[in-house]
DNA sequence: ACTTTGACTATAA
DNA sequence: GTTATAGCCAAAG
């Protein structure tokens, strides 16, 4: 499979568009599924851009690697994350998912294999 | 082509 | 706990 564009911003966009309800996942985790694992930051990068798509892409279920909120601020207003993650089951503290690893999914072991 | 930047991570002080 | 620094890599200017 090619991808003319971008093929990072998509495919960022195209993991994080699979996370399940419920779930959340981190910048390094998607970054690595793309063969990336030092790519965080664009997955971060991609994000910002993610408005712009067509896809629906859940930016809230995406978080750092310790489940903070780290993107909070570009959701307009840094509540609005936490409401999300909260209306979908999760608990959050502290700007931090509780129960990170519990509730993270892995792309890279979920997705494929 | 070069420089800056950024929703990251890790380590150090 | 914070702030600084470095490593990392792709997109944007």
């Amino acid at each position: 499979m090619k991808q003319n564009r971008s093929d990072f911003y998509t495919s960022v966009w195209q993991i994080v568009e699979q996370i399940p309800i419920g779930r959340v996942t981190s910048y390094v985790a998607i970054a690595r599924t793309l063969g990336a694992g030092k790519s965080a930051r664009m997955v971060g990068y991609a994000m910002n851009a993610c408005h712009l798509t067509n896809l629906n892409v859940p930016a809230h279920r995406v978080v750092n690697n310790k489940g903070l909120l780290t993107g909070k601020h570009h959701f307009g207003a840094p509540e609005k994350m936490q409401e999300l993650l909260e209306s979908e089951g999760l608990k959050i503290e502290n700007d931090t998912v509780k129960n990170f690893t519990i509730v993270f999914w892995d792309p890279a072991k979920e997705l494929n294999l």
